[in-house]
RNA sequence: GUGGGCGUAGCUCAAUGGUAGAGCAUUCGGUUGUGGUCCGAAAGGCUGCGGGUUCGAUCCCCGUCGUCCACCCCA
């Protein structure tokens, strides 16, 4: 440690934002990820993986050259041919240039999921890093409002699963048909210009840019100017307005609770109809969890065939905070072997219980005592201790540990005897 | 990118302008066929880094890096 320290200087610690996953929260991510999979496979979605390195233009394309993600959030560089890749910032994109160059509109509709790590050059904060991981779920090639139906259902499941939803909040509001938006970001604008003077100064930005986000402003004064604002719902087409309660009758019938926030907006403009968010308020600033929302337009605007579709991304790190304590370790049993002709004979034994789903540490050297301790450091929950006098009547001593009881079992019987036990 | 709090042992934290201490954790011993408890001991620190003030800085000042919180943005 002192010579490293002398030798690499700072050098050793991580990156910023990015940090080494270990212990308790390695496991929690181990948990979300196959509460994941064993969900979404419940909804007949397949797991798909897309590189981490994209060409720069595919974020470029489908985000916009002119929002926060491009202009300051990517790890862009030219790699030594030359081309400039990007260190994918989300996972749509990807999905989306993942499903034209397969071709997979020829299997629409089609259900995906993906998880992994993202990468964006921002402050790191409470649930927040510049490496950061995410589940993402999406459903492509149906404009049915069944599918929002189901993307919604799937991460409410997913949520349930990890004991979690009780946490969170639903939230869904409609961003209407590109019509409905159109309309819309236009009055928004109208209306905004006229307390241009009085609204805060990244609103005054906002306007420019993305007038739609001025509506979930923190700044007191922008939330004054807000409540009178026109509302979204007013805007709707006949057809937003069915496609947005037929949603709503979905939800209700799958049992999901929501309420309708018309504040929820997405930013990028190739969103519509559907935009949802699971929230919480108990990761301070970063509330959103969980969050999506149709897209119709990306794959089109990709260069793709016209393919309506609809997912959500949630971050894995954010769920981990929410995840209950416990439940992440399975006991192991210890096997405790004593004099040379035990220890040989302890990988074959470790090796037979393992075979039979039994979880096995096998501790390495020392006397009883020694082994003892470090098995009760390893939270086992029993230790098979054996030795001549076992070894000759052909059986093994069984101590549980939380009892500290013992018994004698003979060796046929020893995998049952240990396979008892809850916990494993 | 903007604003604020904080950087002392692996972790959580003390301390004083005169070059540092506790608890937990670690290792060893008390116990060579029995752990968790208990007792004893050891090891672990350029007090983030650089500069300044001072006879002397862990403490005061400046810078820097890191971290945390908030804004921005988002999951």
């Amino acid at each position: 440690m002192k010579y490293i320290r002398e030798s690499m200087g700072n050098d050793l610690r991580p990156v910023r934002g990015t940090r080494d996953i270990l212990d308790e929260e390695i496991l929690r991510f181990e948990r979300i990820l196959d509460a994941t999979r064993r969900v979404s496979a419940l909804y007949g979605f397949e797991p798909l993986s897309t590189p981490i390195l994209e060409f720069t233009e595919v974020f470029k394309r489908t985000l916009g050259d002119a929002s926060d993600i491009v202009t300051k959030e990517m790890y862009t560089f030219d790699d030594r041919g030359g081309e400039s890749l990007t260190l994918r910032p989300e996972f749509t994109a990807g999905v989306a240039r993942a499903f034209i160059s397969n071709g997979l509109a020829q299997r629409a509709p089609i259900k995906l999921y993906s998880h992994g790590p993202l990468f964006r050059y921002e402050r790191p904060q409470k649930g927040r890093y510049r490496q950061f991981h995410q589940i993402n779920i999406e459903i492509l090639g149906t404009a049915e409002p069944g599918a929002d139906v189901e993307a919604i259902t799937v991460g409410a499941h997913i949520l349930d699963t990890l004991g979690i939803l009780g946490k969170t909040k639903l939230e869904i509001n409609s961003l209407g048909d590109s019509a409905s938006r159109d309309a819309y970001r236009a009055a928004l604008v109208k209306y905004f210009s006229g307390f241009k003077n009085d609204l805060s100064a990244e609103s005054k930005i906002r306007l420019e840019k993305n007038p739609l986000r001025i509506l979930d402003s923190k700044d007191p004064s922008d939330k004054k100017i807000v409540a009178d604002a026109p509302a979204l719902g007013e805007h709707y087409s006949e057809d937003a307005k069915r496609f947005f309660d037929t949603v709503q009758e979905g939800l209700t019938a799958s049992g999901v609770a929501y309420t309708v926030n018309p504040r929820i907006v997405r930013g990028l403009d190739y969103y519509c109809h559907t935009a949802f968010e699971f929230t919480t308020d108990l990761l301070g600033a970063q509330n959103a969890v969980l969050g999506g929302g149709r897209y119709d337009g990306l794959i089109e605007q990709m260069g793709g065939p016209k393919t309506p579709a609809v997912g959500f991304a949630a971050g894995i790190e954010r769920l981990a905070l929410l995840l209950d304590e416990g439940k992440n370790h399975a006991r192991p049993i210890a096997i405790i072997p004593i004099g040379a002709a035990a220890e040989k004979k302890a990988y074959a034994l470790a090796r037979s219980l393992r075979d039979k789903k039994i979880r096995v540490e096998l501790g390495f050297g020392g006397n009883a005592g020694k082994r003892m301790k470090r098995a009760a450091k390893r939270n086992t929950r029993a230790a098979v201790i054996f030795g001549d006098d076992e070894l000759a009547s052909k059986s093994y001593k069984i101590k549980q540990f939380d009892t500290g009881k013992e018994h004698t079992v003979p060796a046929d019987m020893l995998a049952e005897a240990l396979s008892d036990d809850t916990g494993s």
